[in-house]
DNA sequence: GTTAGCACTCTCAGGTGGAGAGTGCTAACA
DNA sequence: TGTTAGCACTCTCCACCTGAGAGTGCTAAC
């Protein structure tokens, strides 16, 4: 045998690196299995397509090639993947060209608050041609700022609730009773005070430890079951309200050429619960992470790779935004793009909760 | 010639239609072109299968059935659809099982108004195994109810501008100097004072004939600028804002096997301004609608028919429920599902606004 | 360790040929 | 005049085959 004795138990040598690298790009661009020719042709890889070959199998014994048939050239592996990418994560950076585009999109909207994460997903999208994912920055447990009630009718009033970021939360709350404005906006006031400040566990405490017979519990307390309801519905949608856009974009990719390929996209999007949990992990790491294909889940990310960064200021207000894709993505650009947007988000937070 | 004298010019004659209707009930289920022996098989036609096939060939020359090919069935075309559901349009009602079914689901939310058209999305789409579809009830131009500024920072507070039907609309505004509590709650009274009761454009008159060197028009005229900026992106995103559940129920269906018959579909709700133009006209008429493949839209619309029910009281807020599913739809469940439906969010209107 | 050469394998596109389904016509019948 | 049985005809669908093309893995030489 005069094959090469190197495998690939250990890191990669620099030869099959560079070949790993070289088939990685092509099929990113050509979607379409790779062979040794085609490497040594477009490529300067310095060596024979024979070299190349055994090259090619060296990577595949590792674990980061694969053979869709016997005479069809080598597709990357989500391991293949995975390596490739721990290598550029952490240098990869935007273009200053496409840095600037984005910036100038973050340019047009100035306070609109609930509108910024749904334009990070816009220009994610725009800017890698895959689908864009952010969601809203929310503090991990919410806290009231104030608390208004707006009758509607006679026995009908609208208890809002503002948090201390700004954003509110609202339900109908039908009264025992009529109320005036005036007597509204004394209970509200009354509600203020207990409740100002404080998450939903805190004012829990706080109500419990009120006496019984206090007139104002008696008053109070089921409107400040109702605040607690909302703050815990608030903290429980904060991550799972995801927005996407360009999702056009995923399903024009020839591996989704399948109907059920495409539909399995989807069921990924409308499963709520597993895109939250993705979304925890990723803020509590704080760091940039993709999460490739098959290593994740069986079925439904199969073909599909998420990049997701997090984003704001931990006990304050965090979310997340990110590119879904095929595994077949142009990581470099997804990376840098996805974390430039997070940086920028984080800009955003920063200045409005400094 | 033997053949019957009796075409299609006129209105059909009773055969003509148990074919129709039989061809439909019969492909409504198998997804599959109907041939003559089939349907004298299955159906109490009372005439051979030759009969049948010249009683077909009758409705393919009227338009209302199409060959796919010619040793195939016949399949119904959007003209024979239509033809069918004028026909029982009027007629069909829910049976009571399932109206009881879907009473029953509405009965879990009480007044979480803002839940109330997502559960009908999800309740249709469940009833139908197709598409729900529903916007939100929303008045034609929102009236101010209250103002609320809400300060978060020295120069940055909350703009909160409550409807008078009980939902609310927010914005970040940055002031020129820092701000107390109370010069905050004095501006949003005097706002309220101004805006309340008013929509859009009255506000817009109101402010122009407020005297220039008014002091309250230099203070609070850029606010309320902002406030007609709310209540017009409020009254523009009213109908545009479609929730849909059950997307998967669609997918699933035979005729979007191919990924871009998918696409099709996905880019139908991406599409927001066409979606509003329908929902618009639908509201206008104040009938349940269907709208079945390309009668309306050449490409995008192949395939699928959207049903719609408006909903809610024209002057104070109104919405629209429907079901988009393929056009091979059982209909009649579709329409007695979405009047029903669209009968129980008026009842809910009706309930608040009273 | 690298390379040329080559036999081998496998897919893909295109072509072929029943089997089956359904029509439309004809001619007979009520 | 409307209905029906009978039958030739048409078209799709599927399974099968075949040749071209691509790419490999092995061997032997450098």
């Amino acid at each position: 045998m005069a094959r090469r004795t190197r495998r690939t138990a250990g890191p990669l040598d620099l030869r099959q690196q560079a070949v790993l690298r070289a088939i990685i790009e092509e099929y990113v661009t050509t979607a379409a299995p790779v062979g040794s020719v085609t490497l040594v042709e477009r490529y300067s890889l310095g060596v024979s397509s024979a070299t190349v070959r055994n090259v090619l199998a060296e990577l595949e014994a590792g674990g980061y090639l694969m053979h869709p048939h016997t005479s069809a050239g080598r597709i990357p592996t989500d391991a293949g993947y995975r390596y490739f990418i721990e290598a550029i994560i952490d240098a990869v950076s935007l273009p200053p060209v496409e840095q600037l585009m984005i910036r100038h999109q973050f340019g047009q909207v100035e306070h609109a608050n609930e509108q910024w994460f749904r334009l990070a997903a816009t220009t994610i999208a725009a800017a890698t041609r895959a689908a864009g994912l952010a969601t809203p920055a929310k503090p991990e447990a919410a806290r009231v700022r104030r608390i208004d009630l707006v009758g509607l009718q006679d026995r009908l009033a609208s208890l809002i609730v503002v948090l201390r970021e700004g954003t509110i939360c609202q339900v109908l709350v039908s009264l025992d009773e009529p109320a005036t404005d005036d007597e509204l906006t004394a209970v509200a006031n009354g509600l203020t005070e207990i409740a100002g400040g404080r998450n939903a566990s805190e004012l829990e405490r706080r109500l419990a430890r009120m006496p019984i017979d206090d007139p104002d519990a008696a008053l109070l307390g089921p409107i400040c079951g109702q605040v607690i309801r909302l703050l815990r519905e608030s903290d429980a949608a904060a991550l799972a309200d995801v927005f996407s856009d360009g999702l056009l974009n995923v399903m024009a990719a020839p591996e989704f050429a399948q109907a059920d390929k495409l539909r399995r996209i989807l069921s990924i999007l409308e499963n709520r619960a597993y895109l939250a949990d993705l979304f925890a992990a990723v803020t509590r790491s704080d760091r940039i992470q993709v999460f490739i294909g098959r290593e994740n889940r069986a079925d439904e990310m199969s073909d599909v790779t998420l990049v997701l960064a997090p984003y704001g200021r931990p006990g304050r207000a965090v979310g997340v935004v990110g590119v879904l894709g095929p595994t077949r993505m142009r990581y470099a650009q997804a990376i840098g793009t996805v974390r430039f947007v997070g940086g920028l988000m984080n800009e955003l937070v920063d200045h409005l909760y400094a």
